[in-house]
DNA sequence: ATCCCGAGGG
DNA sequence: CCCTCTGGAT
């Protein structure tokens, strides 16, 4: 088992995360549920900073399947190439537009199952805009919360499926909401891959990674 | 387990 | 230079 903070602790950490960002908010830019899906879909071991940059000027002549179709996949690499990973995405999202206008009827289904069919679109991109466009309940795990999880104790595990678990079943009811962004800002600003700002971070004092480093 | 793959940080 | 970034498909 990988060690695990206790319920009673889990309630004075994100009590802590609730004073210091009562409302966190994601960062990356959208201007509905198709253009959410298509920049979360490029976020895939990207910054949102750089997927903004690039969605900014693409998503104000393709906010649409339809106007994404008409752009085509050339046009669409243009926009993108500056975001790794670019072909793949790019073939994905034109498929993916195609799809949502043949099965879909255009627009952006609401089960994990449909969004999952959908190229380019894992467990983890379905659960953001499952929690962030449908207020469904359902825990997205990030290579920051993944990262996060595991190092401070506040929901561990071996793969992402178990992380997502862990955060349903012991993160409080009340603090589930919140818990995504709380935990990728965390993890961004502050419990970063390397050299994590120990020094200033709002719940050192509860984290377990100082007994995992001695 | 491996590939995809550019930009930014340290 | 090496590592990391709101992963997914094979």
């Amino acid at each position: 088992m990988v060690a695990q903070l206790p319920y009673v602790t889990l309630q004075k950490v994100f009590a802590r995360f609730a004073e210091a960002e009562p409302e966190p908010k994601g960062e990356l830019e959208h201007l509905n549920a198709f253009t959410l899906l298509v920049a979360v879909a490029l976020s895939a071991q990207a910054t949102d900073v750089g997927v903004n940059k690039a969605t900014r000027a693409l998503f104000q002549i393709a906010d649409t399947p339809e106007k994404m179709l008409a752009l085509g996949e050339e046009a669409l690499i243009d926009h993108i190439k500056t975001i790794g990973l670019f072909r793949n995405k790019a073939k994905n999202v034109i498929k993916l537009s195609r799809l949502l206008i043949d099965n879909f009827g255009g627009e952006v289904p609401s089960s994990r199952a449909a969004l999952t069919s959908l190229p380019g679109v894992g467990r983890k991109t379905a659960n953001v805009v499952l929690s962030m466009w449908f207020h469904h309940p359902a825990q997205a795990v990030d290579t920051h919360i993944f990262r996060v999880g595991n190092r401070t104790g506040i929901c561990p595990g071996r793969d992402e499926i178990t992380v997502e678990r862990a955060i349903e079943d012991n993160v409080p009811v009340e603090y589930q909401r919140h818990a995504h962004h709380w935990l990728i800002l965390h993890g961004r600003y502050i419990c970063t891959a390397r050299s994590p700002k120990c020094g200033i971070c709002p719940i050192a004092d509860w984290c377990l990674y100082p007994e995992k480093t001695a």
